[in-house]
DNA sequence: TTTAAATGATACCAATTAAGTATCAGTTAG
DNA sequence: CTAACTGATACTTAATTGGTATCATTTAAA
C-alpha cells in the first residue's frame, strides 16, 4: 500500500522550492536540479499545477514558475487529489449505488471512518506548514531518514 | 489514492463467508457465489491465505476452506499486508537510507505519523468485529451505500 | 534582429501492477 | 469409478506509473 506516488512527491518538493522563493520565477531547470526531478516529468507536472491554479508562470527568457496561492493554502491533500485522485475505497461511494451485498458495505462503512482521518490529517500539512519544518530542521546539520 | 484493492476487499468477505460457519469447510464455489466473487481469482487468494496460515482446506470431493484463527485475531491491517504490501511511504523507511535532500525528510515525518494512525486503525478492525457488525446490521432490513 | 533560454502542448515508450482466466495434476467422499 | 474438490502454475489483458522526446511559441538580452 503506497501513499504517495511520485508526482505527488515530486509535486510538493516543486512548490516547496518555489514557496522559498517567493515573488521570483524560478525555472523547470533550477527546480529539476534543486529537487533531483526528472526534468520532463517536472515540466509536465507543472502544467498541471497551473492547470488547477497552483502556480503561474512567465514564457520566454528567464521565465520559470512562481507559486500563485499562499503556501498556507496548498494542502498536501490537494496535492494527493490532483494526481492520484480522490481518497476512495471503492466505487460505491461515488457512483451511489446500493450495495450488493451487506458485507461489503460493513466493511466500507470503517473504511470510511479512516478516510476521513487520513483526508483531515493530510488537509492540516500544507507547503506552508511543510516549509516551516524544513526550516527548523535547517537548523540542525544534517538528519537520517529513519522512523 | 486507492486504500483497499480488491484481492483485500475479496480477502475479508471471504473471510467473513468463513467465519460465519465455524467448524465447517466451505468450497471456494460456494464463497464466490456467496461473495461474487470470480471464482478462479478467490481460489488463488485462498491459496494466499493458506499459505499465511489465516485458513486450512481438505482436499477432495466435499472439501473446502475453515478459518484455522480466531476471527478477533485476524486484522484488516495483516490482510492488507499480505495483499498490498506493508504500509508505506517511500524505499526511505525500508532502505534506511540517508535523505538525499531535506525537504523529503521533512514530508516523511509527516507522512510516516499519518501511517501509524492508518495502521493503528485498520488493526482495530477484524473479522469478528466486521461478523458483528454485520449481525447487528441484519436487523435492519437493507441499507444503501452511501457516505 | 538574431539567438538562446524558456514555457506550452503532445505524443510516445517501457515496466509494472491489477484483475481475471485457464489448465492439469492430485485427492477424496460416496 | 467418478464427480467434486484443492494445489500449483502459467497465461492474458488492461490500466497505471514513471519517464522521454519533440516541436512550436514566447521573450530577454546581446
Amino acid at each position: 500500500m503506497k501513499v504517495l506516488n511520485k508526482k505527488t512527491d515530486y509535486a510538493v518538493r516543486a512548490l516547496l522550492s518555489l514557496a522559498s522563493s517567493p515573488g521570483r520565477y524560478l525555472s523547470a531547470k533550477v527546480i529539476a536540479a534543486e529537487q533531483e526531478i526528472p526534468y520532463q516529468f517536472l515540466r509536465r507536472l507543472l502544467q498541471e499545477l497551473i492547470h488547477h491554479g497552483l502556480v503561474v508562470s512567465r514564457e520566454g527568457a528567464s521565465g520559470g514558475f512562481m507559486l500563485k496561492r499562499d503556501p498556507d493554502g496548498v494542502a498536501v491533500r490537494e496535492l494527493i487529489e490532483i494526481f492520484q485522485g480522490p481518497v476512495q475505497v471503492s466505487e460505491c461511494l461515488f457512483r451511489k449505488q446500493l450495495c450488493k451485498n451487506r458485507a461489503r458495505c460493513v466493511l466500507r462503512h470503517q473504511i470510511l471512518r479512516i478516510e476521513r482521518v487520513v483526508q483531515n490529517e493530510f488537509e492540516k500539512i500544507t507547503i506552508g506548514s511543510l516549509l516551516r519544518d524544513l526550516e527548523a530542521a535547517g537548523k540542525v546539520p544534517q538528519q537520517e531518514c529513519i522512523e
